[in-house]
DNA sequence: CTCTTAATGTTCGTTTATGATCGTTTTTTT
DNA sequence: AAAAAAACGATCATAAACGAACATTAAGAG
């Protein structure tokens, strides 16, 4: 074989094998180990191929992965927010937190608060606060998105129409300097909005690294929330 | 021997069976005891299993301590039950699983199949199935139930009464001699009336303690089931 | 033809996974 | 309660796998 078309080949035995070794391919291939192992680093590196001692799996827990990554991402700071968000919110209140990092943060922190209902379409909250006897949870409907465990679509949509909170902790993808709050998912911000008209207070829950990126989908003005 | 593809099996089976011992994933690997000790070890650590003498179990996560001892009852039953119900569902179609431990364990079964669409309203069961790429799941919404884990009330009935399945698996507190389906609570009766109405082919998943168990909410008549 | 560059092979010191040994802890038996 | 057996974890040993640096080869450009 000549050069290249290795990498395409090693991902489709991946794909039928499950997992490739580095023996196997170079008998295959008729190449040295050397060269199997640059292309499984390419390949991994590209996060096309997760590496493993002596070969290579499909990277089945990529998205949960990028997602635990992108948890711990200014996770100090996080924890700090979510603190002085929690303290906005007094007990004996309704509450809606959705989907993201920060927002979980905000959810943890509520554990330490007394007679809150928490209404939430992101999976990983209504964990959190399973734990608590103190907090009564309402869990959205919606598709379950497995990356970050959010449950997104027409049927959380549905659910928080029908619902009034004292406060909402929302989080974002983006912040524009002119005030915009921005998400990645066009889905997500259709229950962002909804949210927000459905709330007396809206607290926005997220950390200066949210001004250095971009995203397409517009949910509101920093002028909606409190 | 190979790898450390050893830890995702390991859960795999923890899963299934509840309990994995040292000398049972000996044999199954054809490792030494130190190896699977080392896996367990580091399981534990990373929170994915709990550490006991002569092997691990799965985390006592947040479920109350009455669940989990329910959990163990009829393990083995179960698991052969769950297996049979899902050897009755084809690959690409629309199934609702309600709450129970059960259907848990036919959920864990169900992570071999294809294009499934899965809905459901037990927190325990979509988090065992946002690991698969392969099904596609949908939460009811509603109010948690800290006990088990249960999505109950008019919000899950709402998003059910939208939906159609190929299959439903529900499971049951009790079994009457005279066919009567029965269940502890009557909202959860409220809810498997429900699913049974807008499915077609209705699988009981149920075990033969049910037979010497009362309860008072009468679900339907095993003539309704399939 | 020579020069350049990219791909592959070679060598070698380092890291990793596993197995083996042994003293300690836990469980079971007496 | 004491003794025996099983399980445990710390430590060391070893072989396989690894990656970095360098050498070689093949292919294309001038």
């Amino acid at each position: 074989m000549v050069q290249t078309l290795r990498k395409p080949e090693i991902i489709n035995i991946a794909r039928r094998e499950r997992l490739v070794t580095v023996d196997h391919l170079v008998e295959h291939f008729g190449v040295t180990p050397q060269t199997i192992r640059r292309d499984l680093t390419e390949l991994s590196d590209s996060g096309q191929l997760e590496r493993v001692h002596g070969g290579a799996i499909l990277p089945s827990t990529t998205v949960n992965i990028d997602y635990n990554e992108r948890r711990k991402l200014n996770q100090a700071r996080k924890v700090d927010i979510a603190r002085l968000c929690a303290m906005q919110i007094p007990n004996d209140c309704s509450v809606f937190l959705n989907i993201g990092t920060t927002t979980e943060a905000v959810a943890v922190e509520l554990l330490q608060h007394q007679g809150l209902l928490v209404v939430t379409n992101n999976m990983n909250i209504a964990n959190i606060l399973s734990t608590s006897t103190e907090v009564k949870v309402i869990v959205t409907g919606g598709n379950l998105r497995q990356s970050d465990g959010g449950l997104v679509g027409d049927f959380a949509k549905a659910t928080i129409q029908q619902l009034r909170f004292d406060f909402a902790v929302i989080g974002c993808s983006a912040l524009r300097e002119d005030g915009d709050i921005l998400d990645f998912d066009v889905q997500e911000v259709g229950v962002s909005k909804t949210i927000i008209r459905q709330s007396d207070t809206v607290l926005l829950a997220s950390d200066s690294s949210k001004f250095e990126r971009k995203a397409p989908a517009r949910i509101a003005s920093i002028s909606d929330v409190d």
